[in-house]
DNA sequence: CATATCGGCAACCTACTGGTTGCCGATTAA
DNA sequence: TTAATCGGCAACCAGTAGGTTGCCGATATG
């Protein structure tokens, strides 16, 4: 017998393990390092031009507009014309559902190891 | 006076919103659908070998080693060869550190907005 | 032993990403 | 009105990411 099928014993599955994909292009927007620190100049909640955004970024405008086009379509800013500028605001909510996410995840991984447990010691 | 300057009036900023970008990888290894449904595999503890992970994959085993590969160098799985297959485990230690930062950066942003306030009503 | 399975390695392809430069219309400041 | 600033649009470029195929050594199975 091998190894897999050793494995694929009768372990109770209750629960079978549904965590949605759909955050995917969250997590995206956040894993690169630009964004993240465009993400800290609004973390101070205070509205931000693109012009603004760029004083100190060490990249061009139009990348700093892109990185923000990226976090806005993910859900993370919100922007809002002013003016001839645009203003980038951190939308506080989104971590909220990242966190219930981050949450769900574990707690369904202590639920599997809580019936793995189980089924050891029946 | 500009838009920007009127913003940059002297709203006090006691902690000066240091969020750390280091995390950047790990959401990029979250920042992909298939590679959130192998996570998903992996989430009723029990280890799996490539080619379990890869059954119902519908993209090449070797598509899915590169995904895990890519999930190891984040520090979300950990592998282990036993005979001739290796064994992904998912890491559950990982998703704290993860909740971690938005936990820091959700209270960074609160107290901001906190001081803020206190300013406009002073 | 012979055969099948597991998975690492390498080459390759395509599409997307992060970035650039140049231009130009709209808004604001002098 | 003239000049400066803000930012959208488009073209372009290099590098990487996601995926494929082919091969081959190592380990199990019969």
């Amino acid at each position: 017998m091998s190894n897999a099928e050793m494995q694929n014993a009768d372990i109770p599955n209750a629960a079978p393990t549904i965590i949605d994909t759909g955050p995917a292009p969250i997590f995206a927007a956040l894993g690169d390092r630009t964004r993240l620190s465009l993400l800290t100049k609004l973390g101070d909640g205070r509205p931000r031009s693109i012009a603004d955004l760029s004083l100190d970024a060490e990249i061009t405008r139009q990348a700093v507009t892109k990185h923000l086009q990226v976090l806005e379509q993910a859900g993370l800013v919100t922007s809002a014309r002013v003016g001839r500028e645009s203003q980038f605001t951190f939308r506080r909510e989104s971590l909220d559902s990242l966190m219930d996410y981050l949450d769900r995840v574990s707690r369904q991984w202590d639920d599997a190891l809580e019936r793995l447990r189980a089924f050891v010691e029946k």
